[in-house]
DNA sequence: GCTAAGCTCTTACTGTTGTAGTAGGACGAT
DNA sequence: ATCGTCCTACTACAACAGTAAGAGCTTAGC
């Protein structure tokens, strides 16, 4: 299982570990905003299936508290979604763009960033070639 | 529940019926390839939950086979899984589009096809405002 | 040393998804 | 009328996700 799949809470998780490095539980959990945060054994519920997934590992302790660290990057991660994501649309990536530019919530900037992106993955797919 | 959520099994179910238009559980069930399909009881399960989330609905009979249509939209379905996808990303468009262009899965097509979008959007949006 | 606060572990329950078996009704061909 | 075939309706179950309570260990402050 190199790269487990991660649901959204346990993705919300490792953002905290990738944002913050190392982390205990008490931090995760209040790193969620007070309201509506989940209940600190849940927050552990969900760090310890991770653990077994061997997205994060304990790294030491303070106290009697672990600290935990991810071993997962952030951008596998994120590849790993995106795959998902694309399967869901059979893999096909046209229809993926298109749904997601027709969407409507793109902001001026994030069309033009977009523009930006694709004209200069354009130019590096014609060196290759 | 006006936009229900739906899992890739019962997506790759509504893919039939949105090509195929009203379909029967067993044609719904071998247009899944020869080799890994699911077992036809398994299909109707998926369609019965389906018909739960009004997500298709029954449209008439055919003997003693009962007829299944779409209720949802493709379009409807699609965006949602968009939402979906864009909130694991916090919701901020650009890192996701990002991500999607840096996946390196884009054919030259893609490219193009992806800048005359958001070339059509970007007029659309100027018009707009 | 005692006690309160905090942490760990364990256990449990609910809902969803994917999977499918089984019992029985309906229908078409003989 | 009978018999196999097909469909329906129901039931079941495992894995995973989200939720959290409870019991007991640790430790810091007094």
């Amino acid at each position: 299982m190199r790269l487990p799949k991660l649901s959204k809470l346990e993705l919300q998780i490792m953002e905290v570990l990738w944002d913050k490095g190392p982390t205990a539980i008490r931090d995760i959990q209040e790193s969620f905003g007070p309201k509506g945060r989940p209940a600190y054994t849940t927050v552990q519920t969900m760090v310890y299936r991770l653990e077994g997934k061997k997205a994060l590992r304990r790294a030491r302790k303070i106290g009697n508290a672990h600290i935990f660290e991810a071993v997962i990057s952030r951008d596998a991660a994120k590849a790993r979604l995106v795959d998902e994501f694309l399967s869901l649309f059979g893999g096909r990536m046209q229809p993926v763009m298109a749904q997601l530019i027709e969407a409507g919530n793109l902001s001026p900037k994030d069309v033009s960033d977009a523009e930006k992106l694709l004209r200069e993955l354009a130019a590096r797919k014609k060196k290759d070639a």
